[in-house]
DNA sequence: CAAGATTGAACGTTCAATCTTC
DNA sequence: GAAGATTGAACGTTCAATCTTG
């Protein structure tokens, strides 16, 4: 086992690292811009739709890479502008849950579509069924990986 | 042309972020345990000592996917750790470069193989030569279309 | 008046410390 | 004493404004 990459594979590492910052710089912009939400923002509020409305604060930080006291602080700032509230767990008096208010969910149901439009426009039309295939496949050992 | 990505192609676009988080966290948390260097920081390092030891601001920006006053503030920071210096630019009195001292070159000499190692073990390892191939030509597309 | 670069002020993130509950 | 969560203080990032030169 090499202990250094090749340099194809060094050179596809920054091809990842600059796609990513470009496609990523691109869909922030246009949900700041057409819905005045943060990339962020939009994150949390997609994880807690999909996880039926509420989830507990580490688990969410979990979902959204983020860590504990940046998304802390994040809820806080949500929850000023009323898109989502803090509750408590009934069986666990440590842990709070992150909950979906109703304003909340109308501005998930708002900029799905845009964002959607935006991952298909930045990202997903560039890519043949062949592409999808071999990078799920490659992206899946990764994230493997990743997981211990 | 789909105006929205199809599943597959939406699941891919979170195995590409998930991965992203998880290899990049780790990278850096290497280069600031080792050698108590932030990868942005590692990242400068590396621009400029591919171009020979200097480039103009813009440029490095540019290179490191930085906004260009969260860049000129880094470069402040590592100016006063002595990693690099300003010059004026010849012909353009508005330009300044960013150049590589002593110390910032032979911190990035002891740096590289580091990062390179972190870069293999976290990435590189995990991909077949397949997937390498399928993940450039895929990357390419992306980057090209997002050089406009 | 546009381009390169920096700066003030507001904002977001992080680490370590803290508090509460298990 | 460890886990879940928050907080103070330090630090990094961003936007718009500014300065200088082309």
């Amino acid at each position: 086992m090499a202990t250094r990459p090749d340099p194809d594979r060094l050179a596809l590492w920054r091809s990842f690292l600059e796609a990513h910052a470009a496609i990523t710089t691109k869909l922030a912009a246009e949900l700041q811009a057409e819905r005045q939400l943060p990339l962020a923002w939009f994150d949390v509020l997609t994880r807690l739709g999909e996880a039926g409305g509420r989830l507990r604060m580490r688990e969410l930080a979990v979902a959204v890479s983020a860590n504990k006291s940046s998304l802390s602080r994040q809820v806080d700032r949500m929850e000023a502008e009323g898109l989502v509230r803090r509750e408590d767990v009934a069986d666990d008096g440590r842990g709070q849950f992150a909950v979906l208010t109703k304003a909340g969910r109308e501005l998930l149901r708002r900029s799905t579509p845009l964002h959607q439009r935006g991952v298909q426009r930045e990202f997903a039309q560039h890519l043949t069924d062949t592409d999808v295939a071999a990078m799920q496949r490659a992206l899946a050992k990764l994230v493997s990986a990743h997981k211990d």
